[in-house]
DNA sequence: CGGTTAATTGAACGCATTCAACACGAGTGG
DNA sequence: CCACTCGTGTTGAATGCGTTCAATTAACCG
């Protein structure tokens, strides 16, 4: 039972019909069953890949096991453009997962196809504004306000009252660098305040915005 | 009395010629002094730039003036590629900086120069790497390691003995997410474990390399 | 030298972590 | 339908790392 994420990110809010072309062009669809890898950390980067359906993590584990979660991508998101030889992070399938795979010799092959080029530089450049996001956010916010920026921008991907945490606690806190627990905490503090409210724990609905928005800073 | 910084930055390693003939080619060389912007936060971004001599630095402050320090651009380093319309953050001149500005129009009009291109292309990579370092180091790293990690990285770009701070404690503790009070804790620290020493507070030398690489993780 | 800024040190506090216990939900089998 | 289990999430109490605020020292520049 897949759970539908609706590709209606606004990160994603161009017009993608052109670029699913492209990669339906040149690359092959691919399907990946919950929590398997679709590459490795170190492995050769030698694709790109775009989110058709599901929920992607990417993820870097340090030789004494700490792990941080880079981002989630949500469908119409291009991923594993990040490094050069070698990826730094790996990618796992968060669900059950669609994805366009393409080789990036091929890509290159059709440089100059001006929709191509402009769609691979325009994630790229997403892909360098979330991680400068993501720095500030891990060098400069508190608890309270990581957790909060981070429910804001699920909650601006869904468009009507109810929204749904693709991930669990763990992988929450590994993106936000805190422990499980700070994470649960801050929750159930929010929630305490009426700003947010969670019937079950991978539900919630923004019930202030105005608080949330200040929070989230 | 500009201090020589030179350009033996590791990640700075390719053959430099070329791509500084393609910026002298098209760009112009500019002059910054001490503490001047070189551009803002949330400025259109319509140029490139390349360090010539002298050291850069980006920051972002938030609404409620924090500060988070982006990164450091060395002799050789390019910067200002990071965003689509606008810059996330400003750079300003650490040291009196000469600099090659190049508009982005002419870069793109000499799309096809497959030096030029590549250049580009590996900047933004290794920048990327940067970032995704950053995220690693501020999400999962203690002070100690943050600190540690820092040193080497600054060390490993002297070639001889002493290696030179550039910059003072408070961008160091913006860039690492710290106070200045905890990042002078962390120096005294490792000073007093002779893993590093300082004979003034700008200069120091490495003296356990294994313990620092160990720490920096 | 004095004057000024930058860096270090000290002591108390507080936020997030750690370790441990408990609650909840979904599946499974009696 | 209930009891049992396992994974996941929540809550509590104690600890500790980094911060905060304040005072001192060191470096820089006239």
């Amino acid at each position: 039972m897949t759970l539908a994420y609706p590709m209606s990110d606004p990160r994603t809010a161009r017009p993608a019909n052109a670029l699913t072309d492209a990669f339906d062009r040149l690359g092959m669809r691919m399907n990946f069953s919950r929590e398997s890898e679709i590459y490795a950390q170190d492995e050769d980067a030698e694709m790109f890949y775009r989110v058709v359906s599901g929920v992607v993590r990417t993820t870097r584990v340090t030789l004494d096991g700490r792990r941080q979660v880079g981002d989630f991508y949500y469908p119409g998101d291009l991923f594993g453009l990040e490094s050069g030889p070698e990826h730094r992070f790996a990618a796992e399938a968060l669900t059950d997962c669609e994805i366009m795979v393409v080789r990036r010799a091929a890509v290159r092959a059709f440089a100059g196809d001006a929709e191509l080029d402009r769609a691979m530089l325009d994630a790229t450049h997403q892909e360098m504004e979330r991680l400068q996001e993501h720095v500030v956010m891990l060098g400069r916010k508190s608890a309270r306000e990581r957790v909060a920026s981070f429910l804001m921008s699920i909650a601006q991907r869904q468009s009507d009252g109810h929204a749904d945490l693709p991930m669990g606690r763990q992988d929450m806190a590994d993106y936000l660098g805190l422990t499980i627990e700070t994470v649960s905490r801050m929750l159930t503090q929010l929630q305490g305040e009426s700003i947010v409210e969670f019937p079950s724990s991978r539900r919630f609905q923004v019930r202030k915005w105005t608080a949330l928005e200040a929070l989230a800073a």
